[in-house]
DNA sequence: TGCATTCTAGAATAAACGTACTAAAACTCA
DNA sequence: TGAGTTTTAGTACGTTTATTCTAGAATGCA
């Protein structure tokens, strides 16, 4: 009924999320991503509506195939394995980026995210799903006594949620292995069964 | 031997932090920059440079007032009561900003340190020094006792600096007291001395 | 084979960008 | 007071921005 379109839409997507992800929203221009994607701006605008619809769509390219396939292959491990393995990912991945990209999310979280309601909302459900990904682990670790009940499960997720942040904002200006595990390493431990205070109450399960 | 300047440096600096603070480096135009210190773009260009020259400066400033002067302010206390009033106040701080501004540092961190040279040493020393008062505080708990030694000085510092990112940046995105302080609270309560393994080597000081 | 539709390419648009220029005004020192 | 200097105010400059328009090419269905 129509000509088809040339481009394949998910590679024209994948290349916008590395425009967007290197140098940002504002940064990154119609001209920039024309170049990168191959297509021209009136497909551009045709296939996804505006700039910000893109980038719209980028972040949840992103988010889909980074961040919920990283907690997919993570959820299903032991409940201290799970939060170890999910750090060591991170850490690894930091320091193997060489551009200094760090998270598309994070990014997002400070540079539309304050300003956008719309991008706030969904950056800050991310962030939600994130928390709960280490309250399920942390709770799990909880009930067969892998994982310290000195504290509530809810404030070692939040712990963990900052530590994470933290580590991804460090790595984009300080990209060192000590660094990093240095931040992640007393997180970790923090999660440790210690024996003492606090733990007795734990003895019982639930 | 000429005409003195009619507007106030000091001044102008403070008009262009809340600029660059609120919106960031790109978002902010000359324009802006000219609405909101008053002075024409020809004063500013002739007083600062380029834009970027003022960023800088306006950075400096913040640091200088923000930063330096809270680690001023905090590093004379004991040391868990250092660490923890240096939290208290970035956690206060957050909850009150109701523009979400976060900390220009943190941000600067973000958009500028990694495709600059010269901003990013400019962040990485900065976060070098935030570092360097948490290890200064850590290890004077650790040689009075207030302080765990389970763990080395190094680390505890390392891990409380990625915390403090942490919480900078889910406080643009979530800025929720429960959130925040959940982030915080195991952080202390790790630098606590829990009397638990680890702790007899610490018994006798150095 | 034609008609309707939707693609592509590239030029064109208007607005906003950082910056530079011109001229007048305001000051200091002789 | 006048020479010299630097600040002002406002405008103008050349790019770059995001977006749209105008063609023409390519397809599916009748």
């Amino acid at each position: 009924m129509a000509r088809p379109r040339e481009f394949d839409e998910q590679t024209v997507l994948e290349a916008a999320v590395r425009c967007f992800w290197h140098r940002g929203y504002d940064s990154t221009s119609v001209r920039d991503l024309v170049e990168s994607t191959g297509i021209t701006a009136a497909s551009l605008y045709n296939a996804f509506g505006d700039k910000r619809a893109l980038y719209r769509r980028a972040l949840d390219h992103y988010i889909e195939s980074s961040i919920a396939d990283r907690i997919e292959r993570c959820e299903t491990l032991a409940p201290r394995a799970a939060i170890a393995a999910f750090f060591e990912e991170i850490v690894a991945r930091s320091l193997g980026d060489h551009e200094h990209k760090g998270c598309m999310l994070v990014n997002a979280a400070l540079e539309v995210a304050p300003h956008d309601p719309g991008f706030r909302k969904l950056v800050a459900d991310m962030l939600v799903h994130i928390e709960d990904f280490f309250l399920d682990r942390v709770r799990a670790g909880q009930a067969d006594g892998t994982i310290t009940r000195a504290q509530p499960a809810e404030m070692l997720a939040r712990h963990l949620l900052g530590v994470l942040m933290g580590v991804r904002v460090l790595a984009r200006v300080r990209p060192e292995r000590a660094l990093l595990e240095g931040v992640v390493a007393p997180a970790l431990a923090l999660l440790a069964v210690t024996g003492g205070q606090g733990e007795d109450a734990a003895a019982r399960p639930q």
